[in-house]
DNA sequence: TCTTGTTTTGTTATAGTATAACGGAACATT
DNA sequence: AATGTTCCGTTATACTATAACAAAACAAGA
């Protein structure tokens, strides 16, 4: 679900999406001995209910209406969290945090993301992070992390103009 | 001068670099009818003299040294001018602002960023723009700008340890 | 179960980044 | 000189993120 075959499609069960991603979220924490707390979770599956990528500020209400503390640490420290996990992404150019759809796999990938609808989806970009690589590594550059965000038009959006 | 075949080499001359960056961009402002103005113009020398990526409130101070208002709308409106024709390039993940070397190409390049000593570098990226470009289309994406950042350790910081 | 060390959360304050809005000055052209 | 446009000064404020420290919850061994 709510892989990169996905994309774009908008009529899909996302709520299956994100029971499936909270169901990873779940083992794989308790496979790593971590906890996810009822925020980290929560924050989770907030991100999850998104498609749009979203703000950590735009969690806070969120959080306050589960009862819970809603100063920005507490967001922030549960994106940490989710993050050094590879459960969400951050989107620099938007200061926003979008849900990994497999988190497993330590490569971020690439993200599209519309200007229109503001829709971003991860796409795979093995490829061309390969071909970074070795350009960085013949320049001396050893990589560490990547990051691929890609501004543009959506084919929902391009079929509504 | 600066240009991805220096990469990383910090023995040039780097006034050099900068006296022809300056050149340029007064040349294609006047080409484009555009006024290259006295804040815009030291904005940036002071981005080019740096080969960190520089903050905007590191500007600041440097423009009120110069008699200059310098207040964070001042600095930011000459960072809007030069990033429009392409002088200048904002990295996301730093917010911070970093000299163009090819400002006539349309393309920005991809940003090679040490992490040791936040020296950044612009190396091309065509290639792998093209392919992640082809890769957003055949998911129906319409690619308009792409940002490409990485982290990692440059040679000079790799030699040191 | 109690204790103890660790992790997580609550709380307050503040740092850092960016823009809105409006009036006035400088400029280019007629 | 008049006029429309672009640029700048100024004040205020929005938005994003972290520091620092105390309190609570938890985990694991004695």
């Amino acid at each position: 679900m709510c892989a990169d075959t996905i994309a774009f499609e908008t009529h899909h069960d996302h709520s299956q999406c994100i029971e499936q991603a909270m169901d990873e979220a779940r083992s794989l924490c308790k496979a790593r001995s971590l906890r996810l707390t009822p925020i980290r979770e929560l924050v989770l599956k907030l991100v999850w209910q998104s498609h749009k990528p979203l703000g950590a500020y735009e969690i806070l209400p969120a959080l306050a209406e589960a009862g819970f503390n809603s100063a920005p640490p507490t967001v922030y420290r549960a994106l940490d969290f989710l993050q050094e996990q590879g459960l969400v992404h951050r989107i620099a150019m938007l200061n926003a945090f979008i849900g990994c759809p497999h988190p497993d796999d330590a490569h971020h990938g690439c993200f599209l993301i519309c200007r229109h609808c503001n829709t971003a989806v991860e796409a795979d970009s093995s490829a061309a992070e390969a071909l970074i690589r070795e350009q960085a590594s013949a320049l001396g550059f050893t990589t560490e992390q990547q990051s691929i965000e890609v501004l543009g038009c959506c084919p929902n959006c391009q079929e509504r103009a």
